[in-house]
DNA sequence: GATGAATGAGCATTCATTCAT
DNA sequence: CATGAATGAATGCTCATTCAT
């Protein structure tokens, strides 16, 4: 893995060039993909010459490594908020109401990460170890309702969890990502709700 | 939409030149990324030089496009598979590990697809008529069985046929494409099985 | 200067082929100039495939000078036209004439020979003589009148036979070449007149 | 018709490099006309990297064009010079002697703008409108000359304006661009002279 | 800190021409 | 005679990156 960034600039101006320049790397990535923005754009966008961005990041490829660790640490935030194994049903639904959110705010960098996956190893790592988080979360979960008879015991949980946060992830992905502007007549909370009712009926025990 | 592909080689020699240069294309794409894949490395791959590239597609990504025709045309082979509303479990699970063999084989076109999706507004729409495919032909399914009552009303079939779909789609995606040479230590076969009884658990009616 | 023309074909379909190359250069030359009419181009519209053109041609360039070589005949042609010393501004009003339609005729391939003629020495060769031979005929006329009194005799021969032929052909070409679609609303037989005119009282003697 | 120039560099240091490309420009495509003066070779006899020139010029033919309007400029100059209608005759030679020296200073570039304007509408149009200046400049004096009665009264301004202008033009590109080095035995003044003498007679009234 | 000029490797693409069939 | 496949040199252009000011 590569150094991830440079020192923080010491002055406040520094500083403000420096968010200027990820937030119009966050703009361009995201309409344009990687492989579309030139760095350039970037720093025409946050009003600095070419050369400056150079003073801040080592790279292209390092401004948008930084972005992805920005947005994937509100990830592992919510991957490792409370569930609550009384109701899980419910901990199911509102994690994925807010994961839906989170992707909905998102898309754009998740749509780079994914292009870029394709070529670059750090980034599938990334991206590996963000989905971990979740199937981890997903797993533990799993195994106390498994304890507790909560939930049948002819499943694997670590494929279970696999599948579960696959279903979750990919629905957002292609919901938000891929389907572009198409309308949907199916509310975040309404499939919110689907999947969580395919989710419990999927893992519970047979009645 | 652009058009695809040129009128089809009048020679034998030329047939098998455009052959030569799907292949390499396959395989390099495959390897290195779109990005990372560049003409020069195709011809030479394919023995040719440089400029006979440009008698048999107008762009490299034309000759992608090419590809992805062709694998997709498979794919949609098996959206059309008859299913047997009989024993749905075990045509979701036949469906399931025939899904995750072909996943095997294309991983690297289906990790470009992705990639060039990004980017791409055409390979987005391929990607997403073929997902559509199977979509539709979940919803199908799922609509025959809740006429039968073999699953619960409670549904809305469209939804979760999407999130169906996207469970075994994402889980392929990541098991093939995201994982790298990670061992798996769960069989397709088992996967597929945990998939289909999740799926069927899922959506089968309250006992 | 450099060879001319190969062997004529010795068949009748070898004859029929050439011609139908020359045609074709004629109309791609004429309408998209000498840089932008392709080989290509010229056998397709020619019926033929690319590799043929070389059995006619060693050149792209040689088939242009074949084409020179041909209309440029013709002007040579009414260049030794007979001339009535008796009616002299009547000789120059009917060649005038038979000039500007000459050049409505051939303005394209003109076109083509003044574009190559920047870069092209063999080219400008060409169209020197071309040029000379008319020049060389007014020479003379000039010459005959000059004995004859019929014009000043305070004019050089020579610089007044280039200079009206340079007015004749040069209102030929801005009119016919470079001022394209733009209606004329001078006739081309107003203009002859008005052309003789201008060289009749321009070289006559003072009254 | 397209823009013709980016704003100019902000520094010194770009101002001259800019500078030293169009002269480079003008040197190269003089000496091998457009077709023959390669972007790299422009840049190399500037001194400077083959990127370098993007920063300057969209194209090698928009450095062209800014050739063409800063010489074109010059000429548009004294086509608004003065017209003294007490002595025309002599008018016409000063502007003439002018005319000459003007194309003798630039005959390179004339030659290279005969040869686009071949294949390019946007050059077709500068020279259009460059000989439209002369021509129009031209027609007005012969008006005020018809009023006076100074001039034949059965001759058409418009036509005759164009008849003489074209013949000052091509005699002037075919002296200094066409007949290359041939050494002329006639001076530019006695062209100019005779010319002149032309001129008047042609369109003076009968004594 | 910031600028913008300069670099130059890198790549796609074109097209006249050759040649085996 | 004709075809069309193949060549490969040639060239325009891009863009990340460096660096003098």
């Amino acid at each position: 893995m590569t150094q991830v960034s440079k020192a923080p600039p010491p002055t406040v101006k520094g500083r403000d060039a420096r968010r200027r320049l990820l937030e119009a790397g966050k703009k361009l990535f995201g309409a344009h993909g990687y492989a579309g923005a030139r760095v350039l754009d970037i720093t025409e966008a946050a009003g600095l010459s070419s050369g400056a961005f150079y003073r801040y990041f080592t790279d292209r490829r390092e401004l948008l490594l930084v972005l992805l660790d920005e947005i994937l640490a509100e990830a592992f935030e919510f991957a490792r908020a409370p569930w609550d194994d009384q109701h899980p049903a419910e901990s199911v639904r509102v994690t994925t109401e807010r994961y839906f959110d989170f992707y909905d705010r998102n898309v754009a960098l998740m749509g780079v990460m994914v292009e870029l996956a394709q070529t670059d190893p750090d980034v599938r790592e990334i991206w590996r170890k963000s989905r971990q988080s979740f199937y981890t979360r997903i797993a533990h979960a799993l195994s106390r309702g498994a304890a507790t008879g909560a939930i049948r015991d002819d499943i694997d949980v670590e494929v279970a969890a696999e599948l579960l946060g696959s279903m979750t992830e990919f629905y957002a992905f292609q919901r938000y990502a891929l389907n572009g502007d198409a309308l949907k007549d199916v509310s975040a909370q309404d499939a919110a709700a689907a999947l969580t009712a395919i989710w419990s009926h999927g893992v519970e025990p047979k009645k």
